[in-house]
DNA sequence: CGACGACAATGAACCGTTTCCACGTTCATT
DNA sequence: AATGAACGTGGAAACGGTTCATTGTCGTCG
């Protein structure tokens, strides 16, 4: 069976190849009636194009690469299935690169995918990804960990930690004791930021316990769990009544940590994660989280590359605000 | 700055684009030294051939498509993550793509993979997949949940499971309850043949509980929770001493059952889980668990398609043994 | 010593589209 | 009625490689 080729379109239709290209192409001028036919052939033979050709001829690949630290992360395989589904409403598929948080293979399979002519790329850059070659040939969009000369995506850190913690401060918590992302991780700086304005404002009406209230952590489980021993293992009134945490994994890890150490959730501590992972909500109890809006972060840097805006490096990055997802974690706090 | 193309490696090494193409290519009819200077040539124009126009001649795109039922499980992400590896090995990248378990969308990718010429799909059929139209045109292999008809390579669920009950055996269990996946799944089934495998033969010499053992339930941790709590609210002497469970999120869902009803593991009730994801081994205690090997699951499907041996769609399956990854979550039972 | 085969390398054809230019109509304008 | 712009379509070049038939060189064998 030899495979039908747009010259077999053009002869049973009648008309040139050209002008099956146009249909195909939906470009404006071809006769509705006329596009209506070729369409029916198309049909009728069961023709696709074919995409290298096509690709070669266009430079258009209708494709766009994606690389990630780790597809082992829950919100890092969210996020890559949210641009699946985002590419997909837009006709477009999407090679997946796992970095392994390495600038090096990172950069290579930039190269790899600029040589594949990828219409775009979106890149979650490994940590110690320092500034590289500026890839002109392909335009690039960073998502979620910033960096200055890329246009970028994120949700709100800043923010969203802010969201938290002054929920926390409407319970009527004052201690918040907060477990921080490696800060030199440019959304653990910010959510520490945001944590930092939440609490300035109590800071000066309220003296608050002389002992720390802030822990540096990786962001996995098991760190969170010593972060939270860390925070937690003091007397009573010392001891935060609240914990906000930079992700739901360490905030998992730190329910286990109370709850080794005897501290009933939320009676006797209230905990906030971060992200909104699928798992925040199998916890029992249900995690309290502040939640990322991931599809929206895939939609917007699909978008953002499709509309391919050149030179938009220099300007300042798109956020996209969290929201609340309020779980069983948190309550007001008990008198000391 | 005009792209360099084969035309200007070949003037500028004065050969013709055919030797260019055949040292790409690594063809044996080229002289070692003719060779070294042509590739010294194209590294100092940094040339990179175009697949596209490559890929419509040789109708070879180096490409290959995997489609799993949902990323946010964390064994198809590993498996993701480790084609991506597999795949690079080979010079290979990968298009991704979820069917979120519907067959409807699951045959449009492969229509839209089949149409980009790849050179081979990995897939995990969604659990409704009815056997679709051959899709003669590109190879396919099936992963982890076995079809007729098709070429497919997966863990020994059924040896895996066993393996598992015979560990409990061996530790002196002997009322071990089952939690079942969905038994309209080809794994889950094996899984439950292994179970009864193992269980057949203390089955005579020893009388069990007359309350059931076996309770059907979805993979996910929910359902594990709530058909842990249907094996083990009864009296203590009837309800068993061990549950082998069909994944890690059922077992650790089970785990919280255990607790909920105050059932201290290991000292009252051993647990093993069933995939050995990441997650498994950072709960408290960390999980016994029967490790499927994905890495060699993907390295196998991406070495099966490569070869692509052709026709060997009726040959039977191959399958990788799992191993046991001992936790902390078995012991010997307690007498009644 | 001539012929034949093996082997290297050449050059042009080819893959299947898109795109550009030219051409013939149609329709509005003067 | 003549002019020209706008429009729809046809035809062929172009994209950037791979492949194949062909040519040119040697070394070897009869």
């Amino acid at each position: 069976m030899p495979k039908v080729g747009i010259r077999d379109v053009a002869k049973l239709a009648g008309v040139s190849t050209g002008t099956v290209s146009r249909v195909l192409n939906d470009h404006p001028s071809v006769t509705t009636e006329l596009r209506e036919r070729v369409r029916g052939i198309i049909k009728e033979l069961g023709y696709t194009p074919d995409p290298s050709a096509r690709s070669m001829r266009s430079k258009v690949s209708r494709l766009i690469g994606i690389i990630i630290p780790d597809l082992t992360n829950p919100f890092f395989a969210e996020l890559v299935q949210s641009t699946e589904q985002a590419a997909a409403n837009h006709g477009y598929n999407i090679i997946v690169m796992t970095s392994f948080d390495q600038a090096a293979k990172e950069v290579n399979r930039i190269g790899q995918l600029t040589s594949r002519k990828v219409d775009g790329i979106i890149l979650v850059p490994s940590n110690d990804f320092h500034t590289i070659t500026p890839p002109k040939a392909v335009p690039i969009v960073v998502v979620d960990r910033l960096m200055p000369g890329y246009s970028g995506i994120a949700a709100d850190h800043r923010n969203g930690a802010r969201l938290g913690v002054e929920y926390l401060l409407k319970l009527g918590h004052r201690r918040i004791g907060f477990i921080s992302g490696p800060t030199h991780s440019v959304p653990a700086k910010d959510r520490l930021r945001g944590y930092l304005d939440a609490m300035e404002h109590i800071e000066s009406s309220q003296k608050i316990a002389s002992a720390p209230l802030i822990a540096e952590a990786a962001f996995d489980y098991e760190s969170g769990r010593s972060a939270g021993n860390y925070l937690l293992a003091r007397a009573r009134n010392e001891r935060p009544t609240a914990i906000f945490t930079s992700s739901d994994q360490q905030a998992i890890g730190c329910m286990r940590a109370a709850h080794d150490l005897g501290i009933p959730i939320p009676a006797a501590l209230s905990i906030v994660g971060f992200d909104g992972i699928p798992l925040s909500s199998m916890t029992t109890p249900r995690l309290t989280t502040v939640k990322q809006p991931i599809q929206k972060l895939a939609a917007a840097a699909v978008a953002a590359l499709l509309n391919k805006q050149p030179a938009r490096s220099t300007d300042s990055p798109v956020l996209f605000a969290c929201e609340l997802s309020e779980g069983e974690t948190t309550s007001a706090p008990q008198p000391d």
